[in-house]
DNA sequence: ACATTAACGATGA
DNA sequence: TCATCGTTAATGT
């Protein structure tokens, strides 16, 4: 029943997956690629919520409250996304108990990843800040798809991270000298996923 | 101090 | 040819 009321759909980098204040209808995952959910003002400033990279669902509050969408959807990478349809969600959501248990640790990590950023932001300097906003984007328990490598630039994180692109060269250069991660063009690997997450977790 | 913006050239796809 | 990257200088808090 979900593969048949689903559908998916090729998005080109920068395109528009979403718009805020339109009507939820879709649960929406990401299959490959990157996608993020951000904020934009009238002046063409930017707040990035979240980054989703393969293996992430995103939407689901909004379907559930049946209420228009809180944020804007853009492809940062050339992806591929799965739509599955407001009503085929609420079926799923009352006929199985393995789906609701699903949705119920979708939110339930969300509110995680949530309450970390606000800590993050408050308590971290910046190059911590940078490696947790990274090991988010890397975490297999919410993107179990997500490989070692992501193809996302350093503009992009520094949107994600709230820190200028300037700084966030060093901070990577930093975690590359390291030996965490490894960077090339447009890509970022990480090579221990261990102490990126440990990475400025010692300052708490 | 330390981050940001602005600007520049170099480099990759 | 355009996006991305590495760096520096000026500016702001």
């Amino acid at each position: 029943m979900v593969l048949s009321s689903a559908h998916a759909e090729h998005l080109e980098a920068g395109a528009w997956v979403a718009r805020r204040q339109e009507p939820s209808n879709y649960w929406i995952g990401v299959h490959s690629g990157l996608i993020k959910l951000a904020i934009y003002n009238a002046s063409g400033r930017s707040c990035t919520l979240s980054g989703v990279p393969p293996g992430g669902w995103f939407g689901e509050g909004s379907v559930i409250k049946r209420e228009l969408r809180k944020y804007d959807v853009a492809a940062i990478q050339p992806s591929l996304a799965m739509f599955v349809p407001s009503d085929t969600f609420h079926a799923l959501l009352e006929s199985s108990l393995p789906f609701t248990g699903f949705v119920i640790r979708q939110l339930n990590n969300r509110m995680g990843e949530f309450i970390a950023s606000i800590q993050n932001s408050r308590l971290l300097d910046v190059d911590a800040r940078v490696a947790q906003s990274l090991a988010q984007l890397f975490n297999p328990d919410l993107y179990p798809d997500t490989g070692r490598t992501l193809a996302i630039s350093q503009e992009e994180v520094g949107l994600l991270a709230g820190v200028s692109r300037q700084r966030i060269n060093q901070a990577l250069q930093n975690l590359e000298k390291l030996r965490i991660l490894r960077l090339s063009y447009n890509q970022i690997e990480v090579l221990d996923l261990e102490r990126l997450y440990a990475f400025g977790r010692e300052q708490i």
